[in-house]
DNA sequence: CTTCCACAGGAAGGTCTGGCGG
DNA sequence: CCGCCAGACCTTCCTGTGGAAG
């Protein structure tokens, strides 16, 4: 019987946890992703491109436009809202608009752009483009065939066109209306890359860049704005203190204006303060949210470096430990580790590179922000480099633990322990 | 003052992969 | 299919250097 009513107890885990929730009423909301019915600080952009846009509701061709501006700038959001608002007075009108948004990041390729933009317009009575399969000017002449059967204004989104692999999608998109008799299309291109265009051959880089935008970053009082608006949505009443919104905003104003650092902030320490069983969002959880950030981002780029890179890290790690252990403070320098680096590798049955090599894998690993590597003298004893692990060193060791090859190797005791003062 | 350590970091060249045009 | 080229990745060889020790 009391076995009975302790597995019922456990087996509503969730109904209790959902319970206990007391912080969010739209989680949604406070991702970057969501887009809110108002844009705070982009009336002018919403503007710009609205009367850029306009043409398409007359039914006739609006010019193609390039925006720039880094992340978090609202780039996406604000072309968003501005396409939601298209597709419904066009809905209201009578002369709808077809809104087609593809993130470059995730859809890289030429053929898959094609294919992607050319299913967007399939119905039930026409196949599909597959994944595969089709040569590229195939895919083209039926995306052609589609657009001009479907008629009416096409507005093409590509975000994050920079990641797009060779500029062949582009040219030949860039050139489609010359091949529609019945349809038009516009292109709106956005990317974080300023010289994004230099590199791209002219044509496709004059039709492109009818229109050139450029959003700029927010101010710590907009990224405010910004906060509070979504804070209001998102959260319950009351549930954050009044320093909070004020640091989130300052935090990432120093990270060139990016409000989409300031979302994940304060979105991170609101999960934390649940979490807590905490009725208040305080200053505290900002700052663990913010250690959070920096410790998953770490832990993201280890995972995905290579073995090499890893190895070295493992190295510095083993030096760190043996050093703290023995009560030596303070840095390691890169002989050392190179020491340890070529012993962890014949254990591996690596192939051990060279010192010089190693040299700039530790400048690298410095550049990530997993290790500081800071050039010191220490006179008659020679000009080097003091290196130091970012905070998180028994973090970056369990991840380095998944990998097969240093399973064994992460307790290893290095027989280069001797060290002169 | 000079010396001299333990590297930093530039230059040039080798090897390998992958894309591209013919 | 082949040759070409660009770029990533490494090696080899090199010169340069801040500052404590002598």
């Amino acid at each position: 019987m009391i076995y009975f009513t302790k597995k019922i107890v456990e087996s509503d885990i969730f109904g209790r946890l959902l319970k206990s929730n007391g912080m969010f009423i739209d989680r949604e909301a406070m991702r970057h992703t969501y887009i809110p019915s108002e844009l705070p600080h982009r009336v002018k952009e919403i503007n710009n491109i609205a009367s850029v846009m306009v043409p398409a509701l007359r039914g006739e061709t609006p010019s193609n436009i390039f925006i720039y501006g880094k992340s978090g700038t609202g780039k996406t959001a604000v072309t968003k809202f501005v396409g939601n608002q298209l597709i419904n007075k066009g809905k209201e009108t009578g002369k709808p608009v077809n809104f087609i948004y593809i993130n470059c990041e995730i859809v890289d390729t030429q053929y898959r752009l094609l294919q992607n933009i050319t299913n967007h317009f399939i119905n039930e009575w026409s196949e599909r483009v597959p994944f595969t399969g089709w040569p590229t000017d195939e895919v083209y002449t039926k995306l052609i065939k589609m657009i001009d059967k479907n008629g009416g204004v096409t507005v093409i989104i590509l975000d994050e066109v920079d990641k797009l692999k060779g500029d062949g999608a582009l040219y030949s998109l860039s050139r489609i209306n010359s091949n529609l008799k019945n349809a038009k299309v516009s292109i709106v291109g956005i990317s974080n890359d300023l010289r994004f265009t230099e590199i791209l051959d002219p044509r496709v880089r004059s039709s492109l860049g009818e229109e050139n935008m450029i959003f700029p970053p927010y101010d710590a009082g907009e990224i405010k704005d910004i906060l509070e608006q979504r804070a209001t949505i998102a959260l319950k009443p009351n549930s954050v203190e009044d320093d909070v919104i004020p640091l989130c905003s300052a935090l990432a104003a120093q990270e060139h204006g990016d409000a989409r650092r300031a979302l994940d902030l304060l979105r991170i320490s609101a999960e934390l303060a649940e979490r807590e069983n905490s009725k208040k969002i305080s200053k505290k959880f900002v700052k663990l949210a913010q250690n959070k950030i920096e410790v998953d981002r770490v832990l993201e780029v280890v995972k995905t470096l290579p073995s090499q890179s890893k190895t070295i890290i493992l190295s510095v790690l083993l030096q760190h430990r043996h050093n703290t252990k023995s009560g030596i403070a303070g840095a390691i320098t890169p002989g050392e580790v190179y020491g340890i680096y070529k012993e962890l590798c014949k254990k591996t049955r690596m192939d051990s590179l060279t010192q010089r090599r190693v040299a700039d894998l530790i400048s690298e690993l410095d550049m990530l922000g997993i290790i500081t590597a800071r050039v010191i003298s220490k006179g008659r004893y020679g000009r080097t480099r003091e290196i130091n692990i970012s905070s998180s060193a028994e973090e970056i060791l369990k991840i380095l633990k998944e990998d097969e090859i240093f399973r064994s190797l992460t307790d290893y005791r290095f027989s280069g322990q001797t060290r002169l003062i």
